[in-house]
DNA sequence: CGTAATCCTTCCAGTCACGAGAAGGTCAAG
DNA sequence: CTTGACCTTCTCGTGACTGGAAGGATTACG
């Protein structure tokens, strides 16, 4: 397989692909043209990754989640634990942005938004000063 | 006002300060040893522009909301505009958010996390096809 | 067989919002 | 006069790609 049959089936860009091999998460091989050739094993790889990052995991933990995939002796526990990590590490963000949202929700709402120059959002950021 | 006085009057550092400066967010005064010389109006825009980053603004975003701030002509109905928008993008990453973490908690919750190498999150990751 | 379109390759630069660190100038205290 | 704390500019690195240029390979068509 070329690197656009694998980019249309994985469902990744042919850039990501080849950035993918690139920092070593997959190692297609070559054919005497210079040309990548992809095995089933490599598309199941990408397919593995494209899923992975899809949940928000970063490069390095899709690497270890790749290494802990193909360990047969692996245990269910190692993964597990990466998994919970990176779900409390979105719900730390998902606080955070809930956190902007409120404070932020609030001075929207306070702002009469019209052709005045009166506007609490920026004497809001001017001044934290409340009350 | 040397930058180290203002890093800690407006919470920012002082790299960020010469940054801001760099991309033409402030343009602090310079005295005869080439030191920037701040004024109190720099120091109010950085904290200015301290919160509505820390609100989660973008930084091409802070400069329209600095420019609005500047312009006492303004209508407050462009600064809301920029905060609902803002406030939707929020949304929207945040609903993204949630659903990787529900799709991930699912994975997660029917994973055994003990010595065995079955992990239902690994072939969740591997197949995408469930049932 | 020629050629045009579509592949493929590598390499370089840019994104965003800084942070780390180096090399060197300036200033205040002892 | 030296020490230490400041200040300056400079370059490089981050994460995870994306865009584009320059050039080679393959395929389709006439």
């Amino acid at each position: 397989m070329n690197i656009k049959d694998v980019a249309e089936r994985s469902g990744l860009p042919a850039k990501t692909i080849r950035y993918y091999e690139e920092i070593g998460l997959i190692r297609p091989l070559r054919g005497a043209n210079g040309y990548r050739a992809f095995r089933e094993s490599d598309l199941h790889k990408l397919a593995f990754l494209g899923r992975a990052r899809g949940l928000g995991f970063t490069i390095e933990e899709c690497r270890r989640l790749l290494a802990l995939y193909e360990d047969r002796e692996r245990a269910s526990a190692d993964v597990k634990a990466l998994a919970e990590k990176h779900l409390a590490d979105m719900e730390v963000k998902i606080a955070e942005l809930r956190a902007m949202q409120a404070t932020l929700c609030e001075l929207v709402a306070s702002c009469a938004g019209d052709h005045r120059p009166d506007c609490p959002i920026l004497t809001g950021l001017a001044g934290a000063g409340c009350c």
